[in-house]
DNA sequence: TTGTCAATTGTCAGTAGCTGTCATTACCGT
DNA sequence: ACGGTAATGACAGCTACTGACAATTGACAA
């Protein structure tokens, strides 16, 4: 099962991707070639498009990671939470085990300074808002057959995810863009916002929140 | 004003968008190549990007209006209505201008198609949501100045819109998978969705909706 | 009308992302 | 040890995109 050659692919997998990040988040998505990533980690440039699709996926690697690992959690909670709060609770829960799973590919420090490149370098930033876009449709499929309705008639599934999913978005951008951005901070920082959003949506909003 | 100068580079943008979108949409955006845009129209292939900064934005163009012309048109509301009300309302109301204005680029049938080809085009796409996300923060000024509150303080306007504009594309998104995509149905569609927010948003969902 | 200035355009050369192909090397099971 | 298969490197080629410079064309004043 762990071959050589398995192993040998795992870790030059890993450690391009550790090397990208570095170069990334150290002059920039724009300014770094891929020569320079496969030279760092000594591949050809061939070898590097043989384990990522394009530029983007290296630096999108973890964070598409992080949302299959949220996916599965919310696939695994016990039946009989309403559709809000399965999302909500799965957020408090599966973030211990997030952190973790990071931390055997790449430095934390590491990715969360990635997290603010993804959100500042457009190119980034489009294709990660793309890949989330296809993370939602799976949440959709798998909220609409918890809640037993049928996701192509009953818009209330898509509603509540793209809702949810846009706060959530919403969230860890801001909390990016402190200059201070630690886990602890990111998890108040999404409780908080997912918390408004009842209030956000009543007719008249009181005094300043 | 309207020197011949002008009007020559209008002619000449509204001819490339066009001849573009007409190639986008009958042979793929991928499969179409700069060149061929540019030869279309009888210009360079630099010329092309003296107009458009890259292949993406000549068919994002007539969307990026149309996004433009709806944040006008919130900011044009008047005083009294609730945040939620007014992202709503403003749906409603600027719908006939926002047809106009874009036929008098392109074709609506046209644009209807390559709206299409943007929700199925992994790298349209992607860029499509990164400029609904630049059109996000500018809706967020403008309903925290509306309700007089901070949106650096205040999560309320960021929730709120990130939650609206979600639906929002879900529903857009929703309507250019059917394959009679006309206007008055994405009309019906995204009020439809758009009204299911609350509901959605509740602990439980009775029967099917 | 004509000449001058500035804006627009075309041409050319170059970089970077990405792909197909084929020979070579490294691992795996027998 | 050996044959087969998977991984890699080397190379050629395409397309998106950019900088630089020369040529053209419309604007505007003398």
């Amino acid at each position: 099962m762990t071959g050589l050659r398995e192993r040998k692919k795992q870790r030059t997998r890993d450690a391009l991707i550790v090397a990208a990040h570095e170069l990334f988040v150290t002059q920039g998505y724009e300014d770094t070639t891929v020569d320079q990533i496969a030279e760092a980690v000594d591949v050809s440039q061939r070898t590097f498009f043989r384990y990522f699709a394009n530029k983007e996926e290296v630096a999108l690697f973890v964070q598409d990671m992080v949302g299959q690992l949220y996916y599965e959690a919310v696939c695994a909670r016990p039946a009989g939470e309403s559709p809000l709060d399965c999302l909500r609770n799965t957020l408090d829960d599966a973030w211990d085990d997030v952190g973790e799973a990071v931390e055997e590919i790449t430095p934390l420090d590491l990715h969360l300074k990635m997290c603010q490149v993804i959100e500042t370098t457009p190119a980034l930033l489009a294709a990660h808002l793309r890949h989330s876009l296809l993370m939602e449709e799976k949440l959709v499929q798998e909220i609409a057959r918890r809640a037993g309705v049928d996701a192509e008639k009953d818009p209330r599934p898509r509603v509540l995810v793209a809702a949810f999913s846009g706060v959530m978005r919403t969230a860890a951008r801001q909390w990016s863009m402190r200059n201070d951005s630690s886990l602890q901070l990111a998890r108040q920082v999404t409780g908080d916002y997912v918390a408004q959003l009842g209030p956000a949506l009543t007719a008249d909003w009181g005094q300043q929140g």
